[in-house]
DNA sequence: TTGACTTGTTAGCCACGGCTAATTTAATTA
DNA sequence: TAATTAAATTAGCCGTGGCTAACAAGTCAA
């Protein structure tokens, strides 16, 4: 029979999206993502990236053959891509904008990219955007916006 | 040996949290939290809930005996009340100050209560007050903090 | 009182995402 | 080349938090 590799669509876990992340940072500057580097970067053990790396590549988000390099698939790589940009503005927010302690932020970050909507993203996307042009908030924030 | 209940301290899961949440919510009005509620309100079978009440009660969190009413216990209570409190500010930020959908809201308030630190909350809460005293937000946010 | 619901609990299953220990494979070096 | 070391995988365990199915206990009506 034809291997045909069964790819599971729709959600994925905070842990694999987590995963995907730090593949995709690892692969950056040419290197390439090991299975040690994962492990350390997520503070797990190998075993666990192994594990992890299987459900990915079932889901059709990275390459992966046992022992060989990993690689993401265009869609792991433009899922990481989101995720990351997530990442960055969400800490961006928390810190420049809130004032949060820039590692508490980045913890909160980590973990609010995984849960908000993305209706609340672009809210708060556009929200800082007005902040940064200079026209403060209050054209923006003082009366509650109905939809 | 006298029957010493050992309380289980330190970090506690969201769903966890959001059991105890609900029976704060359905003890409201004199009304007792009934598994049958419980479970309703989670939309979860009850056999989940009689799960999570043993956790929370050998937490001290609630008091439970099979078959009988459950009650929340002082700490739970106290912490019930405070994801609540941060629930209702989520969503209220969420919807009022960043304009995001009133059902939206609400959902991403449900998971960001369980993960945002209390550095993150106390720094949305002063930005939200200050956006409603009407100062704008040029104060505040135009220029990042630093601590 | 005796069914018949309703409510709750128990038992046993599952997927997830960790872990350690043992093993296999590959690379390096003596 | 042979031995050693490092990297990766496998096997098997654990806790969490769901689920269903089976059973137990109350409650209520006929």
């Amino acid at each position: 029979m034809p291997s045909t590799k069964q790819v599971l669509i729709g959600e994925i876990s905070s842990s694999l999206e987590d995963y995907l992340e730090v593949i995709y940072f690892l692969s950056f500057a040419g290197k390439t993502a090991r299975v040690r580097d994962i492990a350390r970067s997520r503070n797990v053990a190998m075993s666990s990236v192994t594990n992890a790396l299987k459900k990915l590549a079932l889901r059709g988000l990275v390459r992966y053959e046992a022992r060989e390099f990993v690689t993401l698939t265009s869609s792991g790589r433009s899922l990481a891509r989101r995720l990351s940009e997530r990442h960055r503005f969400l800490s961006l927010f928390l810190h420049d904008i809130l004032g949060v302690e820039a590692e508490t932020a980045a913890r909160d970050a980590c973990m609010m990219e995984h849960v908000l909507s993305s209706e609340t993203m672009e809210r708060l996307l556009s929200f800082s955007r007005e902040v940064y042009a200079g026209r403060g908030a209050d054209n923006t924030i003082k009366k509650p916006r109905r939809n």
